[in-house]
DNA sequence: AAAAACAGTTGAACAAGTTCAACTCTAGTA
DNA sequence: TACTAGAGTTGAACTTGTTCAACTGTTTTT
């Protein structure tokens, strides 16, 4: 049930098989039916999460209570609000899974532990946050680089297969975009 | 001369003393003058650099020649292409310095020595990528959920001391807006 | 000291994206 | 089977932000 996990890990980094194994127990399964929750504002994160079934989205609501997505995840990616984990803060995010979702769950006192446990797990963790760096920062350049448009066109072909999980509404809530004119994307590009 | 960057290192973990000198001993100091550039797009990023004097631009050149910039590095901020250090593959990225600065560099293969000679750097990077997560994270929320002119106030009483270096112009390009539509912000902002 | 280059302001016309309202279609539920 | 809620489309009026051009003032360079 771990293979994806460890799978997943293997990308950064090289582990031993006991190793590997520790840091499995760690994590524990979740099951989530769609529409629900893993996170809603004001409450702290307390977990990180790894999505091995469904899809979940992370938004947050503007002034206007207006959705707008961070991202979105589905098997294989990693899944919490890191501020408020981190900070032990409340959150102001909102996971809420799109499907029925399975996910493996570590809580922070784990978390804390496993990095005292298995001292590799911090160069494991210190690798991943750097490629969540490079994603955060592709993001914010694409959205001040691309028209929505452009920036819809790129989505729909980078990501393929968690798009055909979304409505545009959706979609458009992660192009910072209302969905009307989302819409009105499609139909030009349709028209060429 | 290395007080800065160790006062920084220890806003996120505390080190030894013979760690401390072992890690500073890797740096190397460099004055960058006014307008000259650190990383110019196209070259890769050998590079991680610590600010200890002046002010840099990080910014990107869109397919129109219009600069973006992604953020500002004074005095106890760190700057790079994560993207281009990490992967060793060419940067779309430009980093400029302002004014006449000087700057702490290590290079890429000192920085993997470094986490084999001092395992407590692995966790010290960790958190600091984690806290530029969670600044990445935040930049683009604002991006989403503000108007230009609630961006610009954000910005301007979060970082005075940023601000205060820079024309209009390179706050504009920061902002994601052109300087003309800046300058009537604010005026608006004055008329009230 | 003069010339050139750059920063900032303003206005007018324009383009990108929003808002609101009406409508259609589909999927889930009583 | 009918009802309802939600997803998607379209149009018209509107707001936000861009583009271009002209002008002013300030640095930099010669």
């Amino acid at each position: 049930m771990n293979d994806l996990l460890i799978q997943n890990i293997e990308k950064s980094l090289q582990l031993s098989k006991p190793e590997l194994d520790e840091l499995c127990s760690y994590f524990e399964p979740k099951v989530i039916r769609k529409k629900e929750f893993l996170l809603t504002q004001g409450s702290v994160c307390k977990f990180e999460g790894f999505v091995l079934e469904g899809c979940f989205r992370v938004f947050i609501l503007d002034k206007k209570g207006k959705e707008n997505t961070l991202y979105f995840a589905i098997k294989d990616w990693w899944l919490m609000d890191i501020d408020s984990f981190m900070n032990q803060k409340p959150s102001n995010l909102n996971i809420q899974a799109l499907e029925d979702s399975k996910v493996l769950l570590i809580n922070r006192k784990d978390k804390l532990t496993l990095y005292d446990a298995i001292p590799a797990t911090e160069k494991l963790f210190r690798i991943m946050s750097q490629k969540a760096i490079v994603a955060w920062q592709r993001r914010l350049i694409n959205n001040h680089c691309q028209t929505a448009k452009e920036r819809y066109h790129d989505f729909v072909t980078t990501y393929p297969n968690i798009v055909s999980k979304l409505t545009d509404k959706q979609i458009a809530s992660y192009l910072g975009i209302t969905h009307e004119f989302l819409s009105k994307i499609k139909k030009s590009s349709k028209d060429l």
